[in-house]
Order: C-alpha cells, then structure tokens, then sequence
DNA sequence: ATTATCTATAGATCTATAGATAATGC
DNA sequence: ATTATCTATAGATCTATAGATAATGC
C-alpha cells in the first residue's frame, strides 16, 4: 500500500477516535492525548496528522454524511423516519452530534458557524421536503416555510430526552407520531370526537 | 446586615456569576478563576464559598426556578406559550440552559442525573397540562403521554436554533404554530383542501 | 471564635514547538 | 527527500490545599 493511502487511513482512523471521545467528553473536554491514546499513538504524533486541535474538529465536522446520513437532496418524509430510526441503533454517533450542539451555542466556540450554517440549509432541506409531498399547505394548515423548524426541533429535541434515558423515550415512534401530526389528525381526523372537558 | 445575610448575598452573586460563565464556556470550560474574577475574589476566595467546582455547579442547579420560571403544578397551555416568549427575551439563561443540557449526555457529566430527572418530571408535568386540557385523546389524535415528549422535544429543540440563529428562528411563534397543531389543525381543519402534488 | 479573603504553591493537565531518529519511496 | 514517530520541554491553565491576616460578632 502506497504511504498516501495509509497516511489517509491513519487520518480517518484519528476522526474516528476523536469522535468516540468528544461522544464521551465534549469538544472542550476531548484532550488530543486521549485521543492519540486510542489510535496508539503519542499526543505529538497525532499532531503529525492535525497540526492543531481545531484542525482536527474541522476534520470531524467535515465528515457531515455521518451526521446526515443520507445525501440531503432527494429526502422524502418516509426516508427521514427511517433515519432517526437508524440514529436509535447508533447512539455514539447522536452523543457527538448532541454534544457538540450543545457546545456550540457558547461564545466563541469554533463549531458556531459551522452550525449555524448547517441548521439554516436543513432547513431550507425540510421546507422542500415538506413542498414536494403537500404543496403550500400542510393538512394541519402551517406552511411548509413554518412547519421546517419544528420537525427540525422534534428531532433534536428528541435526541437529548432519548441520550438521557433511552428506555423512558421511543425516539423513532415519537418522531413518526410528529409526522402523522403534520400530515394531519391520525386515526380519526374529522370524525365528532368529543372529549369531556 | 448580619454577616450570615452577607454571606447568602455572596453566595447568589457568586452563582448569578456562575450562570453567566457558564453561558459562555460551557461548564467544562468555565474556570473557578473566571467566575471569581467576576465577582472580584480570587479563585481561593470563591472557593471558601463553594469548596469545589461541583459544589458550584449543585448550586447552580437547585437554580432550577431559574429554567422553568414558573412554579409547574399548575401549568396550563398558555402559559407555556408564554414562557417561550418570556424566553425569547432571556437568551443568557436559555443559553446557560443549552449548553448544559448539551454537556449532560456526556459520559460522567455531573449534572447527567439531574437533566435525566428533570425531563422525567417534566414529561409528567405536561402529560398532566395536555390531559387537563384534552383528557384522554388530543384533536391531532395523540394520548397526553405520546404528546408531551414532543412538548418538551420542540422547546428544547427551538431553543438550540434561536440561539444559533436568532433572527432566522421565530421561537415562540414557531412553538405557537404546535400547540395549535397538537390541538386540531389550524384554520380550515376538515374542509377539501386539495393541493396540487 | 468565626468569617472573609489573600498569597503561595503543589500537582495535574493541556496545547504546541523543537528537534532527533527511523523508515519509505523516488 | 519525505513521512511517521518519538522524547523533551515550554508555557498556560486548572483545581485544590495550607496557612496567614484582617475584620466581625458574641
């Protein structure tokens, strides 16, 4: 094997590691020694790869399919249901994402831009989603400009209930009850349904 | 005044000044030195208040007026609407907030068991706001306990959006837009309402 | 006496730089 | 030559302890 293609393999084999420990402490916490530790290498090797800590988060953001999945072109509601049911089998990968979220709303914080991008295109991605399957208005009556937000909202929101306590949350059957919401009423839309006030 | 009403003064600067810090830096990044800077001790001065950092930091959640704002026995529909709004004007604390929540899921984070228990009595709290209002079965078709993950779900979720983005993210017009979907669609519920597709 | 603060400092980390050494690939 | 690693180490921090000093309140 040429030295080009280890070197790319040793690169991704480090992304890999430091999105274990950033899963597991937080970008702030996640220490380049922890992770050189576990690819076996010393802190100053790792630098070899990423000449800075940031360089290496770039890296981990770039590496976006991870968080998406699924190319975000072509996405269709029924699609995004099966991807938070694949994110309910792969809960490393929600932590990192979930962590650095939550880190990134601090000052300063080098993944701010990064995701403030990131949210402004999904949801742009939502609206379209939503467009193509209902038109200008959704059967609960919101728009699809209004109702991107929140099925972006549900998602992530879902995913700290669901880190914090995955047996007390059924993220994907939650999420599905969302979108049926969306979709209009669910079993009996507009039947007399009279509930005792 | 006493010294002992001297001293609680201390204590609640001390964690107005905690809550800032942590907005900031996160918790893992917030510095004992930075926080007692800001008060104007040194860190060995803080630290006569609170003997260590977790210390702080339960102190810091037993806040927890601070995130809810209002007591949550009596908790109707509306009054969560309105505090999203009260919210919108609060980005510091909703940010504070955020950043800890995110931290939370991460392995070992001190204030993991108390976000873990929090969404547990909150998710109570609003099966009962949701069951009060609806009883057993809401317009859109959901039980009160499928709902109120979502509830909680699209605050949480809104919240990290505004914080990322506040002028692209109408918080609470976004929330609004959901308490009316979980309460029947909008304006023209049961008419023909065909879309071109 | 107790409370509030400070200086000094130990002992861990952390990121990053400098420079050596060995292996790889033209 | 370039690439991959390592040892050594500088220079910042960070939390926490020890112990001095001044002020406050019985």
């Amino acid at each position: 094997m040429s030295t080009r293609a280890r070197s790319e393999e040793r690169r991704a084999d480090i992304v890999r590691a430091a999105l274990e420990v950033i899963a597991e402490r937080g970008y702030r916490g996640a220490s380049m020694a922890a992770i050189a530790e576990r690819v076996g290498l010393t802190q100053q090797g790792l630098l070899h790869y990423f000449p800075t800590k940031d360089a290496l988060l770039v890296a981990v953001l770039k590496e976006r399919d991870q968080w998406d999945a699924v190319p975000d072109s072509p996405w269709r509601l029924d699609l995004l249901a099966a991807l938070v049911e694949y994110n309910a089998m792969r809960p490393g990968i929600v932590q990192t994402f979930s962590a650095l979220l939550g880190e990134s709303v601090t000052e300063d914080h080098p993944a701010r831009g990064f995701f403030t991008e990131r949210y402004e295109r999904v949801r742009a991605s939502m609206t379209g989603v939503l467009r193509d399957r209902y038109g200008e208005r959704l059967p609960g009556g919101l728009t699809p400009e209004r109702a991107a937000p929140l099925l972006v909202a549900v998602m992530d929101g879902l995913q700290y209930q669901w880190l914090l306590d995955p047996e007390a949350v059924d993220m994907p059957g939650a999420f599905s009850d969302f979108v049926k919401l969306l979709g209009g009423a669910a079993e009996a839309p507009c039947e007399q349904e009279e509930t005792a006030d």
